[in-house]
DNA sequence: TACTATTTGTTCGTATGTATA
DNA sequence: GTATACATACGAACAAATAGT
């Protein structure tokens, strides 16, 4: 459960398990604080930088957000609107760029859809407000 | 172009913005190896923290892969397999966990996309590789 | 309003380990 | 075996945002 120094995996890296295992398992609640970046150091005793390093990966996976000032904060998840897809319609998703991130207003460790329409339009979605369904047959 | 001490902007997302523009205008092509970290730090004048955190903004966006022992590459992008979605089948796409990403051999800035099929069924594919697109009509 | 304490964000330095060439 | 280069992990200092007094 806790961390183990002779264990080949990183330190942050186990911490991070720790971390997710206990917002998967419901300890952290959606919406709810986690404790502060030195209260965690102390807790699980490792240095700072680790704790940054563990929340880093958290972050990217989408689970928890951060803002300066304030404790990092476990993701809710909002309801999905669904974009139909035709046959000739292609998606793709890949992530966003930090300035096309800026841009659209996406948080870290969401990705971009990119729907690309058959007559060669573009439309593009945050991937945590949009899936893909593909058309009904009537 | 270069790195401006005065600007609000921190130090390591102008140069991960240099690096970037770098990539995309093709001064480094893909497959080919950036500069080491401390050649970067020297050329712009930063550290290698700065540095680092720079090349962890272009790894989450899918733009450059890294290996222990040698420097930065720029990521090539392989053909894309699209699968075809049915009118009830819902496709999401989101991060992977860490561990998952390492048991399904995923890198690091590609999304997972998760295809639910209309008999409950789940599959996963690493959107690197992989799109969607509707189903043609017969 | 203003001040203070807490917390996260940025940047530096240093040391050690490990993989590559 | 040596040199280069990236990965991990510690500490330290300061800036900036928040929250409570």
């Amino acid at each position: 459960m806790g961390i183990d120094r002779s264990d080949m995996l990183p330190v942050y890296l186990q911490l991070a398990s720790v971390l997710r295992q206990q917002i998967t398992a419901g300890v952290h609640r959606p919406g709810a604080a986690l404790p502060s970046e030195d209260g965690i150091g102390r807790v699980h005793g490792v240095g700072r930088m680790s704790v940054r390093r563990a929340l880093d990966v958290l972050r990217h996976e989408g689970l928890i957000t951060t803002e300066r000032g304030r404790p990092a904060v476990i993701r809710t998840h909002p309801e999905r609107t669904f974009v139909e897809l035709a046959g000739v319609d292609r998606l793709v998703a890949r992530m966003p760029t930090h300035e096309q991130a800026r841009h659209m207003r996406i948080q870290v460790g969401v990705p971009l859809l990119e729907v690309h329409r058959a007559d060669g339009s573009l439309e593009t979605y945050p991937a945590d407000l949009f899936g893909a369904c593909g058309t009904p047959r009537t």
